[in-house]
DNA sequence: AAAAATTCAATCAAAATCATTCAAAATCAT
DNA sequence: ATGATTTTGAATGATTTTGATTGAATTTTT
């Protein structure tokens, strides 16, 4: 195996892993112990990885990924569905605002159209958005580390110079009577002003965040359709009465 | 078989599989090990591929960290040096513009002083700015995928409001006549407007690029510190009586 | 706190890969 | 047909990478 392959690998293995152990290197890779150490020190002199004792351990790098207890949660398949669905509504030409939720993260390989624009504050979207070969244009402001998403007051003024086609969001609350919420005060002004500037708007959410409630008021629920799965059928009708739903099925 | 045809052969094999071997090149097309040697140099040098030990990658492969994407890590001790230096002229409380140089990404680990403010256009130093717990704040703008930066009008615009102690700059050529230059008109401008926007400038370049030239005007030479590693003393002597040059040695 | 186990870096020989050189073969121009 | 030029493949010495070994350092266990 050439040695720029192995690399990949070793990095590839790390970011499923958060850490991983040296002996388990030389098993997956077939390499000596010897040559994957040298990888080790190669790959940390080039800041890609830090190591431990015993193996090696990603940067910190909260959030680069979906954080990975959440990458095993069982929401996963219903997250990647309402995400293809999520996609489907994008149309050849969209200028569209994705923010920095994980639901909204499953949605972006699904992105087929041509010619599509957008706006992120997600870092963690990153890749996938340069994967897909999407024109990608990033919010400016503060890096708030336990999302790695872009926040602030700068990030809602640069914002404010743009104007969407769609918008995507995550949301952690959808309440018929308390509205759209999110924990986070910095990040719901963010999604304020995202539905604000968009001719229509989305919320991405599995169903365990309908009739929740958590700390910071975004929107009330009129104002964006409801992207979410199958959880109690009494409970969607209900909130059909007071927005817009589309439910997506196993 | 063609010269040509082997070389398109080649492109095919690699944009396929990413990296490929030079054994496994002289088996599937039935040449000599020398022959397709001298196929890798040809395609290397036209900018088609970059040769690594024991055969060829592509250069640039998504998903690949840009750091790995050079075949050796280039300069790297001195540009580390250089980092450590720009790294000492960092004071307590300094709001500091980095931008997307891989020699600036170098001095990220020295930065020790407390309480900095850190604005990048880079979002390869995103994972060392959040290991080292630096408060971080991104411009907003385009993203430049083949370097992984911001930039644009947006991004220019974006670091207007934003004033800095210092600024810490890549630069592709330092010369005492053409002044600063570096390749994409995009990020001169961004260059430019950090250099005006900052009480003090840095540029931060190892010696290769001294008097040379690229594409796009940055700035006059005095209007930087440069801190380069040594190469020709008479070179750096003579560039001393346009600016202010400070030099490591290893 | 001490012993045992595990991991580490350094060293070195072997293996693999590299660039250079040169003669032979193939191709081109006249 | 012939001489000139280019390309190819083999040989050789130089360089890089790999894997094994060993003593040192660190972690775990008692």
């Amino acid at each position: 195996m050439l040695t720029t392959e192995r690399h990949q690998l070793i990095l590839a293995l790390l970011k499923e892993q958060g850490t991983i152990k040296l002996q388990d290197l030389v098993e997956q890779l077939q390499a000596s112990e010897s040559t994957i150490r040298r990888d080790l020190v190669q790959l940390e002199e080039m800041k890609a990885l830090k190591r431990v004792h015993g193996g090696a351990a990603l940067l910190k790098q909260k959030g680069i990924e979906p954080s990975l207890n959440e990458k095993r949660y069982a929401n996963h398949l219903e997250k990647q569905q309402i995400g293809r669905l999520a996609a489907s509504y994008i149309d050849n030409d969209d200028c569209v605002y994705l923010d920095a939720g994980t639901t909204v993260f499953e949605m972006i390989p699904f992105i087929k159209e041509k010619n599509v624009t957008v706006l992120t504050n997600g870092l963690m979207h990153i890749p996938l958005l340069m994967e897909a070969d999407i024109k990608t244009f990033l919010v400016g402001g503060k890096l708030k580390v336990a999302t790695n998403a872009i926040v602030g007051s700068q990030a809602v003024q640069f914002l404010s110079d743009y104007r969407f086609d769609k918008c995507f969001l995550g949301m952690n609350g959808i309440h018929p009577d308390y509205g759209l919420t999110t924990p986070d005060p910095d990040e719901a002004l963010l999604k304020m002003r995202a539905i604000q500037l968009s001719n229509k708007s989305y919320v991405l959410a599995d169903s365990s965040k309908l009739y929740e409630t958590t700390f910071a008021k975004v929107a009330a629920i009129e104002e964006a359709t409801i992207i979410t799965d199958v959880n109690d059928e009494e409970a969607v009708l209900s909130l059909q009465k007071h927005s817009n739903v589309k439910v997506v099925t196993p």
